[in-house]
Order: structure tokens, then C-alpha cells, then sequence
DNA sequence: ATTTCGTGTCGTATGTTTACGACATATAGA
DNA sequence: TCTATATGTCGTAAACATACGACACGAAAT
């Protein structure tokens, strides 16, 4: 059985959606607000700053990296996740375009 | 096995992650955009006006109504689902307040 | 060389989401 | 009354999300 049909819908409609996603679990964007407030970004900062598992960190990271709003390059021994502004930039004005189209009239 | 730790996280960032989850899928950004462009907002229109299953649609109106985001009344033989204004600002305005908490900044 | 530390991957349990057909109900019209 | 229409509910399949322990690996410290 198809599961998902989210192909259907215009790419504006879908990458605001997978955005959306990306920011729709709190732990995400807790860890988004620490990766813009710190300036020392490595997972195990991030894992102490979460009141979660390590692994389950990891995985959240994963997501918000699988929408392309972090990156995480290898930095020797440790691996620096950051915001990536161009992506972080584009969601905000998906975002406000679509929150400015979308205006409430009572029809009832 | 805890599946979920959400209630962990400051209030805020929960309302905002459930706003997140409620345009999180296309068809339910098509379907706030549908409710904002229509006067007339029953169930009939909006399954004729979203690519999807009649069952599947009402299941996205679902999401929706518990985010809160839309209402859906009845009226006589029929069901007027209206975004909710109020929910709705207040979306905006979480969005609006995360988005300029978070300031990219390179950290590598 | 061995241990420790930071990291990632795998497996697994549980719950949620997406999609839809089949059925139920209630009102309006023939 | 019977039929059509608009609606909601139930069940179910497949996929995805959340949470975490256990294990593996490589670099740095001892």
C-alpha cells in the first residue's frame, strides 16, 4: 500500500513541509538554540545540554541533518555540528511566505 | 518502554514543535491554504480541492483540529471547518520569536 | 600497549502517521 | 418511503518516529 503521497503537493508546499518536520519535535529545537548560542558545537556538548540519551540525541540530530538545516563535518577527533544559515535563511522565508498567503477569514 | 520525553522541554518549545507537526505535512499547508482562499469551508470542497482520499483528508482535518489550528462546526447537514484565528496568531507568533532566537553562527 | 574518551552504528521495543476501503448515520429530495 | 448525498467512524496495512542499550572503532593519554 503507498504510505506517502507528499510527491503531490508543489515543491513549496512540500520543502516548507519538511521543514515543518524537521522543527516539529522540542528536542530539535532545543538543540537548535544550543548549536546558535554555543561556539563550541560537538555532539557530546550537545548530548549534556539534552535531557535525553545519547543515541536518541544523535538520532535528532540526524533528522535535522537529513533536512539539511545542520551540518556535521568531522573535525579531527570530533565532529562539529552547525546551523547551515542558507537553509536555516530559506526555511524562515518559506515560512513567512506561506504564514502571510494563509489569512484566517470566519466563513462560519 | 518511555516512547516519548516531549513534556521534558520548556512549554514554549512544545506549543511550537505541535504547530510545527500540524504543517508538517503537505496536504495540511494545502489544506489551511484551501480553508484561508474559500468562504464556503465544508468537507465535500475540501476533499474535491486536496488529491487525496476522502477518509485520508478527514484525518488531516483531524491533525489539524487538535493542534487547535482550525475549528470544525457543525452546521445543520454540514461541517464548517475554519482556520481559528487565534491559534493561528499565536503560531505566528512562536515562529516568529524562535526563528529570531536562533542566529546562525559558523562554528568550524 | 593498554586504557579511556568521543563518536557512530545496529538492533529493538513501542507508539504514531499516512493512506484508504467498508460501514454507519442522518438529512434532503424524488 | 426510498434514494441520494454529506458526513463521520472503524479497521487495517505499511511506513516512520522516538527512545535507548549494546557494540565497534579510532585517536589521545597513560
Amino acid at each position: 500500500m503507498i504510505t506517502n503521497k507528499s510527491e503531490i503537493f508543489p515543491a513549496e508546499q512540500q520543502q516548507a513541509a519538511v521543514y515543518a518536520k524537521a522543527i516539529s519535535h522540542p528536542a530539535r529545537i532545543a538543540i537548535l538554540r544550543f548549536l546558535a548560542e554555543s561556539k563550541v558545537c560537538i555532539t557530546g556538548d550537545i548530548t549534556d545540554a539534552i535531557p535525553l540519551g545519547r543515541t536518541t540525541v544523535l538520532q535528532h540530530l540526524q533528522v535535522l541533518k537529513d533536512s539539511e538545516l545542520i551540518t556535521g563535518d568531522i573535525d579531527g577527533k570530533r565532529v562539529c555540528y552547525c546551523i547551515n544559515s542558507d537553509r536555516y535563511d530559506e526555511m524562515k522565508q518559506l515560512f513567512d511566505e506561506l504564514l502571510k498567503k494563509i489569512n484566517p477569514i470566519n466563513c462560519c
